[in-house]
DNA sequence: ACCCCTGTTCGGCG
DNA sequence: CCGCCGAACAGGGG
């Protein structure tokens, strides 16, 4: 499911259990999802106070006492939740960190997504990343119309979905946003305009900003007329007009678009 | 049975 | 070397 938005709700999922120590963890170390991980050096956390946690874009950090962190990654069909001290890990629980009272679980049935550990006075260095969050004053016009002009060749559609320059984007806020902005989502990215440009920018924020304000913060539906809405179904229509979408794949992914509404 | 999937990485190729 | 594209990863759901 992940995107920005909803990485945003998992992430705050696990509150509850801030300040409160780990008694014990399971999991198995050779499950895909610790691919790259020494999982066995994970066991530093027992004893360690879960402190706080942070989002960027798709990754989230989660700090402890004792100089550890972790780093989670969703994927395709992550998910992170809360349950009670004496839950039972089920098949795809892959990290079950065992609190006092309560237990918070990773589950991830394609394992597309990651865990990751690190030791150490710093955050570790694979969450340095120069990349501004959406929503911040960084991610604005000089910075996004550099970040298109390295990618020139390459449909935007595909532009949209790179975590280097639209950090938190997936499949369908990708195409949420072009179908707001009127942009057919296989131009190549060199080939916008200015007004084009302007546009992309602006409904890159908007849908981000909504996004967080609903999915984000209360998994609540984003809002109605929003092309969330129809872009699954075979049969889906255009929200301004009705008229039936199309769907192709661009950038490696399925896309949908108002034939209509996109130039 | 068959096809599809809100993500990322890697090898091949132009 | 740069950059794009398709395949692969793995399992569940329609």
């Amino acid at each position: 499911m992940p995107e920005l938005a909803e990485v945003e709700w998992y992430r705050k999922q696990w509150d509850v259990g801030r300040g409160d120590a780990i008694v014990d963890l399971a999991l198995h170390a050779r499950k895909r999802v610790f691919r790259g991980t020494n999982a066995r050096a994970m066991q530093r956390l027992i004893g360690a106070k879960f402190l706080n946690s942070e989002a960027r874009g798709k990754r989230m950090l989660f700090k402890f006492s004792g100089d550890t962190w972790l780093g989670i990654h969703l994927g395709m069909t992550g998910t992170l939740r809360v349950e009670s001290a004496d839950y039972r890990a089920a098949k795809h629980d892959h990290l079950v960190i065992r609190q006092r009272t309560r237990a918070l679980v990773f589950r991830d049935s394609r394992q597309f997504g990651r865990v990751r550990f690190h030791h150490g006075a710093d955050a570790p260095n694979w969450w340095r990343d120069e990349t501004p969050e959406i929503v911040s004053a960084q991610f604005n016009r000089r910075w996004i119309d550099n970040f298109l002009d390295r990618h020139g060749k390459a449909p935007i559609k595909a532009v949209l979905l790179m975590q280097h320059g639209f950090s938190g984007i997936g499949n369908w806020m990708a195409d949420e946003i072009l179908w707001r902005a009127r942009i057919l989502p296989s131009r190549r990215t060199m080939s916008l305009g200015l007004n084009e440009r302007a546009n992309l920018f602006r409904e890159t924020k908007f849908v981000a900003r909504r996004s967080l304000a609903t999915l984000g913060k209360n998994y609540s539906e984003p809002p109605r007329g929003w092309l969330i809405h129809e872009r699954w179904s075979r049969s889906g229509v255009c929200p301004k007009h009705r008229t039936p979408l199309r769907h192709a794949t661009i950038g490696g992914r399925t896309t949908a678009w108002c034939p209509r509404c996109q130039m």
